[in-house]
DNA sequence: GCCGTTTTCGGCCCGACTGTTTTCAGTCG
């Protein structure tokens, strides 16, 4: 799949022009880009079926452009825009102040083309005596520039979430704080999150600004007003904040909850009513009309609430104005957890130790699956063994009231797709997940498949492999996938590890769309692992999965049926 | 460059904060 490749050019297109002064195309590239970004089909796809048109935000230029991209891997007007771009627009354009407006005079007046030249102007001084510059900007500079050089990558939804309680556990402390949300990307749950927007209502504005600005862990503060004010931790984390009236609230956790897209769907809504949406409420010749809760929001312009995890202009606006949303599947629906780990491979926690943290969920069921021989660094077991493991599940089983210990296994698809363990042995347990961990490089479509053609393989882990940041995942074809899952009954896992989310959002929403069923695992190594169920979950409802297509919703009983 | 319950031209979301300015442009979200 290409179509990040093709969404990188067009946000590139979108800087070039931009940089050039032209005005509303960069808009228009940005939009196609985004439209190419959050697609779940496969790009080339499209174009072969001439569909490219039918894309929002891509008519007739950009649809040439990307059909040319696909076609020669080049695209003309493009290599042209770069090659009479003298400077490396990418990274002095991601130093935190600079902007299209500001980088150009750096070039026009100082030469400077790159963070080098960047930082030399700088540090001799030159950059204080341009025009609309000045001292600080200066220094901003030379700041921002070391930001930017060593910028991790966005953090991890995983590693956020907790950041984000905590801070929103302290500033609830304060007498003069009503309410606290964390907005943003991390409260639609994106995978990853960029930094944290916190809203806030309050007594006391000055106050709360005060006490946020700061706090011990605060590193800089970026920007601080009487309403707004933004920080960056220790860890590298920046944290917006803003407090608003109560009766403003609504409004204003829409507005910073996002996405962008979402909002400037909401806010064209609001337009064609001739009502006009701002973070201060819906207004009505200057009236405000709602901004108390986002329900109120929504119903005036005519919709129903939608839920924060649905926010991305992915189709949401439409179906809402015609009341007509899914219900999408709730953090309580999950009844058990189906892939899991334990001491018999090497890991911290007995089978009882992992049954009874998983009963706090009030889940009614867990299956233990540990690793399998040839997975040797994970202490796989051999099929002699998993006999003996499922003796001491039994036992466990018995002795433990109100949940049912299932018997399963991770087993490894060898590169030849033939899995790692005998059938004789895989068609004693309750669950058989199968799942690659060796030989990426391989035809990963062709091993899976053979895997799914075994009939006691029931679940599919990690679909594709990959590793949020760190690892692409195997080349594979998905839409085969997704045929021969549903040809065979095989369930693809939604895999709630921090770094896998695998399938992600995207490629879960398409597996549904396709009438595959899912699975939300959390694939723990340890009892406190169990606790990532939320971020599958996350995974699961930005996919727009409903309770129906998640087999663990199920009762015990009905689950085994949804099974080979 | 795209798009249409303000339709095939004329718009394109809206507002806060900052720094460098004597009223605002640029950047950010």
């Amino acid at each position: 799949m290409r179509n990040l490749e093709v969404a990188k050019i067009l946000y590139e297109i979108a800087d070039l022009l931009e940089l050039k002064g032209v005005e509303f195309k960069p808009y228009a590239y940005r939009r196609a880009a985004q439209t190419v970004e959050s697609l779940s089909k496969d790009i080339e796809d499209v174009y072969k079926e001439g569909k490219l048109e039918d894309l929002p935000g891509i008519g007739k230029n950009i649809a040439q452009k990307i059909a040319e991209y696909i076609e020669t891997g080049k695209i003309k007007s493009y290599e042209g825009l770069k090659k009479k771009m003298p400077f490396d627009f990418e990274s002095l354009l991601s130093v935190g102040g600079l902007g299209p407006k500001k980088v150009s005079i750096l070039y026009k007046k100082l030469r400077v083309k790159n963070l080098n030249d960047l930082e030399k102007a700088a540090k001799l001084g030159k950059i204080r005596k341009l025009a609309g510059f000045g001292e600080k900007t200066e220094k901003d500079i030379l700041e921002n520039i070391g930001i930017a050089k060593m910028r991790n990558e966005r953090m991890l939804l995983g590693i956020a979430l907790p950041i984000a309680e905590e801070i929103e556990q302290r500033l609830k402390e304060l007498k003069e704080v009503r309410k606290v949300v964390t907005a943003g990307s991390l409260r639609r749950r994106k995978e990853t999150i960029g930094d944290l927007d916190i809203l806030i209502t309050s007594s006391n504005p000055t106050k709360v600004m005060e006490y946020f600005t700061t706090m011990p862990d605060v590193k800089d503060i970026i920007a601080k007003g009487p309403t707004k004010a933004s920080v960056r931790l220790k860890n590298g984390l920046q944290i917006d904040a803003r407090v608003v009236k109560d009766s403003e609230f609504g409004s204003a956790l829409l507005y910073f909850t996002g996405s962008k897209e979402h909002n400037i769907a909401l806010r064209k809504v609001a337009i064609s009513k001739k009502l006009k949406l701002s973070e201060y409420g819906l207004f009505k010749n200057n009236k405000q009309i709602a901004g108390k809760t986002e329900e109120d929001v929504y119903k005036k312009l005519g919709m129903p609430y939608i839920e924060p995890e649905m926010r991305e202009n992915l189709g949401e606006m439409e179906l809402a104005l015609k009341h007509a949303l899914p219900k999408i599947i709730g953090y309580n629906d999950i009844l058990g957890d189906l892939h899991m780990h334990t001491n018999w491979s090497g890991n911290p926690n007995n089978i009882e130790d992992m049954a009874l943290h998983a009963k706090h969920f009030g889940y009614k069921y867990i299956c233990i699956t540990d690793h399998t021989k040839s997975l040797a660094i994970e202490h796989g077991l051999n099929e002699k063994q998993i006999e003996k493991q499922a003796k001491e599940i039994k036992k466990v089983d018995k002795k433990l009231d109100g949940i049912k210990i299932l018997h399963g296994a991770e087993v490894n698809i060898n590169a030849d797709g033939i899995l790692d363990i005998r059938n004789e042995t895989l068609k004693n347990l309750d669950i058989v997940i199968a799942g690659i961990h060796s030989g990426f490089k391989g035809n990963a479509t062709e091993r899976i498949v053979k895997a799914m053609e075994n009939r006691n393989v029931d679940i599919i882990s990690h679909p594709t492999g990959r590793l949020i940041q760190y690892r692409k995942g195997y080349d594979i074809d998905l839409q085969k996938l997704f045929d021969k899952a549903k040809e065979t009954g095989t369930i693809l896992e939604i895999n709630s590890q921090p770094k896998r989310l695998d399938l992600n959002d995207i490629n879960a929403r398409a597996a549904i769309e396709h009438g595959c069923r899912l699975v939300i695992n959390t694939d723990a190594h340890s009892t406190e692992q169990l606790n990532n169920m939320r971020l599958g979950i996350a995974v699961a409802r930005r996919a727009w999965a409903k309770k129906k297509d998640v087999i663990n919703t199920n009762s015990l009983d009905k689950m085994l049926k949804r099974l080979k």
